[in-house]
DNA sequence: AAAACGGGGAT
DNA sequence: ATCCCAGTTTT
């Protein structure tokens, strides 16, 4: 196997060509679109993300539209899809590309792989579907296929399995047709040589598959590290008023969800017990003019992210005024917000009957 | 090299 | 409950 394996790519083809999907963004070559539909598609299902693609496609037809639009108004659009750095590189690389490269958006590998939020595997894909460069993209399905068919059990989180990955995706690609090949490739992990009890039965590649023939499907590929999920206690202060306003900022510096907006919150690796500090009373007392606190929940809502479980609970602060500091009731909606709030505001009574 | 970064679907 | 997803950036 080490001048070529024409036939892989082939049989790979040959499969996509018979069981692709009809995809939005499998039908047009304009990087712009190619580059929005993988930014979204980043550790993310097809299923989950096609809504977003069809919803920024439509709102930013290019990439003029969606560099004019404020931020504010693509994380909104973003809002419930995660990993929301991809929405501000995005926006960021929007702007850079209308600016100072006139709107043409790149499409050759070297140029790619400069943008904010593009790495190597989206640097790879847009060069391919765009221009026809052979650069092999290697995703999660990538890495599944080729350890099992080609038995290589090297960890895929190391330093060295991604490079003996990418080595092989490499020598793998047809170059005559990149683009499709990488696409094939990663429809075939997606639909076929799935996670977890594939149809190895009928498989094109079951005469060939090392990790089959070994009986090692089901551990393919190797994977070294586990992250672990770390408690973490939520404490929101949802202040209503006789104005009918709320108190929303900003979330600053690094860390989850940053640049959504949240009510005022505590956040500790310790739970804070079934009362509020007298301190925190005192500062709402003395700016809004407290009348009563209480807890909304006496069970903690549990919201799971892949390395947080996070205990929140939601504190009423009932307050006289809040005047312009304050975000009407009715405006709540406009704010990009964490699922977890997304879903209080809209249980929440004194907010969903503010519309 | 390891950790951080979301949310949802499948088993 | 566990794993994983058309990964990238920061530490």
């Amino acid at each position: 196997m080490k001048e070529k394996d024409s036939q892989f790519s082939n049989s790979l083809i040959a499969w996509y060509l018979e069981n692709a999907r009809i995809l939005p963004w499998r039908s047009t070559r304009d990087p712009y679109l190619v580059w929005l539909s993988e930014i979204i598609l980043q550790q993310t299902r097809v299923d989950q993300g096609m809504p977003y693609y069809n919803r920024f496609s439509q709102a930013f037809p290019t990439v003029h539209h969606l560099a004019d639009a404020s931020e504010e108004t693509v994380f909104k659009l973003w809002q419930g899809l995660g990993y929301y750095s991809r929405a501000r590189n995005l926006h960021f690389t929007a702007k850079y590309v209308s600016n100072e490269l006139d709107g043409v958006f790149p499409t050759s590998y070297s140029e790619l792989i400069k943008l904010k939020g593009v790495g190597d595997y989206t640097a790879s894909a847009i060069a391919s579907i765009c221009s026809d460069e052979a650069q092999a993209v290697v995703d999660g399905n990538v890495y599944r296929v080729l350890s099992r068919v080609f038995g290589l059990d090297t960890p895929i989180d190391t330093t060295l399995g991604k490079r003996q990955f990418r080595e092989l995706a490499q020598q793998l690609i047809d170059p005559k047709q990149p683009g499709t090949y990488n696409q094939a490739i990663m429809e075939f992990g997606a639909r076929y040589c799935v996670p977890r009890n594939p149809t190895c039965e009928g498989c094109i590649f079951q005469s060939k598959c090392v990790g089959y023939k070994l009986g090692k499907v089901g551990e393919l590929p190797v994977k070294k590290g586990k992250t672990k999920v770390r408690p973490v206690y939520h404490n929101y202060l949802v202040v209503t008023s006789e104005d009918g306003k709320t108190l929303l900022e900003k979330r600053e510096g690094r860390g989850i969800w940053q640049g959504l907006y949240q009510f005022p919150m505590t956040e500790s690796d310790q739970p804070i017990g079934s009362a509020l500090p007298d301190t925190v009373l005192e500062l709402y007392q003395s700016k809004y003019g407290l009348r009563s606190v209480i807890r909304y929940k006496e069970e903690p809502v549990i919201h799971l992210l892949s390395h947080r479980k996070i205990y929140a609970h939601f504190w009423i602060l009932q307050t006289e005024e809040l005047k312009k500091e304050g975000v009407d009731y009715s405006r709540i909606e406009e704010f990009a917000v964490p699922v977890l709030l997304d879903n209080f505001i809209r249980e929440f009574p004194v907010f969903a009957s503010g519309k």
